[in-house]
DNA sequence: TTGTAGGCGTTATCAT
DNA sequence: ATGATAACGCCTACAA
């Protein structure tokens, strides 16, 4: 850290006052004299003073930091949930700390205390499960923290509703005609992209009285290269399905991408749709039909709700579920 | 800020020892005794203590604490760069925190100024162009800052020629046959995406002999709704090019879109190709041809940099000009 | 309206 | 090997 030249001490003897009411004129307080507040300004301007924020959040107990976890910045997903954070930490003067967890258990701590130790305000966790260990610290530091995307015991949290966005999206396809509907999942240990998909899934198959074929249902990853061969798995089967509900856009992308090499056209021959509405999904040809979530929003909503909280703005609606919606395209 | 409930001094008490202690094992010095270092490393576990952050950053003068500023997270190029940054900050234990500037050089001042009041250690900016004020503060605070994707004065930096390789992607055009290509350029008050794309464009032509029509040559943005508006325009003039070079993926995506649209059969009636190769780019069908900026080495080494820097390692080379590779892939 | 002084939680110097 | 104590730069009673 280099030093910014200059103190508040040397400040006050520059403009011939004392550093309290430096330090007043600073964080401007009504009190100072008008002339007094003139020459202190000037003095500041001179030096090219700048307030030592770190020495200021020793003494008030905040810092204007929060820290962000989320599995991967470089994952679609996630860059626009941080753009809506840290446009609202912005609004409220609130700078974040980025952190990369991978989705490891040991990063996510390690981070976690981290962040503890630099004293942020608060925190935004994304990752599709919490720990219990996490939990745990969470109460045990008590640093206000807020999910998004996932929940957790009394935790604040903004979600969707991933259960019902799913049977939305088959009960779409269902309506349009489709009854040989396969699913590739993302990884059945996560509990949202695996899981929420599936149950989903099964659900809307269930009321509409459609038969679950077990090979129907390929367990996928979350990337490109997993809903490519999950698709290609899906179409060389004898009874193929004529449309693919991939748990992912990316996923989707894969399985677009068989379909086109075989000459398969979409959506005629099969259906395709995919979930997120990340930003490319209306830009390729043909474009995406898919869940949109509104990753902005619950960007921008949790970073709101962690600033109430800080505030002690009220006990607030804690658990906010947000609403998805069906983005209708050309895969279908 | 939550107070972590303890401090050195309770530490100091409940270990029977004076705080001078209870710092030397936390910052491991090797002259305390064995015992008394159980004795403290137990009274720390019991409490849960954890030292604080800002008040040793008070002390000691650094904060371990990096600023990036880049245009916007959520823009489809940064996210793999400010990953490469993060991962190294965090093997050199640094936090990073992300600042969004849009490219508005009012956001770009009040970002520098927050991050020099925080006591950042050092600042990776990315920014298609760095402004004499910009400059101006860099030296004045005299916070260590190196320069990603952009090259200004005597400033650190970590670029690309992008001259060269805008010119070897035509070249590479031209060789393939192609003599009406055209070109979706950036903005042409960005220094990179506009007037280098639009250099290595003209200096390939003009190698080649072969001419340069001004309708072949339009100024898009950076976005895709622009790519294809653009493309549209092209591809009705009387005289069609049979190649566009797009000034970026997103802007190719868009040409790529009017083609399919409009029947015209990519590669064979209609070659198009990109820059950048972000992450979708592999992904699309048909797979775009472009030139790959190595976006997470970029940030990485930006980074390492910026601790050599940091570690007063010697007048490193400073100016680092990565090289840049020709994806061939299903566009042409 | 302004100044004095104590303290925020550390580290580091100097004794012991 | 350990302890007292003075900083680090700022804020904030309390006094004047």
């Amino acid at each position: 850290m280099r030093v910014l030249k200059f103190n508040i001490k040397d400040v006050a003897k520059r403009a011939g006052v004392s550093i309290s009411t430096v330090s007043r004129v600073i964080n401007d307080s009504k009190v100072v004299r008008p002339e007094t507040h003139v020459k202190v300004m000037k003095a500041i301007e001179e030096l090219g003073y700048k307030p030592n924020a770190i020495a200021r959040s020793l003494k008030v107990k905040n810092t204007k930091t929060i820290g962000i976890l989320i599995p991967d910045i470089s994952y679609n997903f996630y860059p626009e949930v941080v753009r809506g954070v840290e446009d609202i930490a912005n609004m409220y003067s609130y700078n974040i700390f980025l952190c990369n967890t991978d989705m490891e258990e040991d990063k996510v701590i390690q981070y976690f205390e981290v962040m503890a130790e630099k004293q942020v305000d608060g925190i935004v966790f994304m990752g599709n499960m919490v720990s219990e260990e996490l939990a745990a610290k969470i109460k045990l530091y008590d640093i206000p923290t807020v999910l998004i995307g996932a929940d957790y015991g009394q935790l604040p949290s903004v979600t969707i509703d991933h259960v019902a966005a799913s049977k939305a999206l088959v009960n779409y396809l269902i309506k349009k005609g489709h009854e040989k509907i396969a699913l590739i999942t993302g990884k059945m240990v996560d509990p949202i992209v695996g899981t929420a998909r599936l149950a989903g899934y099964k659900k809307a198959m269930m009321e509409a009285n459609l038969t679950i074929k077990d090979e129907y249902i390929v367990e996928g990853g979350h990337r490109y290269k997993s809903g490519y061969v999950c698709a290609q798995q899906l179409l060389s089967l004898e009874d193929k399905p004529t449309a693919i509900f991939a748990a992912s856009d990316e996923l989707a992308f894969g399985a677009i991408r068989v379909a086109m090499e075989n000459g398969i056209s979409i959506p005629d021959e099969l259906a395709v749709v995919g979930f997120n509405n990340i930003d490319m999904a209306g830009k390729i040809f043909p474009a995406l039909t898919t869940i949109a979530q509104p990753m902005y929003e619950m960007g921008a909503i949790g970073m709101r709700v962690l600033t109430k909280i800080l505030n002690e703005d009220g006990p607030e609606q804690n658990k906010i579920v947000l609403d998805f919606s069906l983005i209708e395209r050309e895969t279908t």
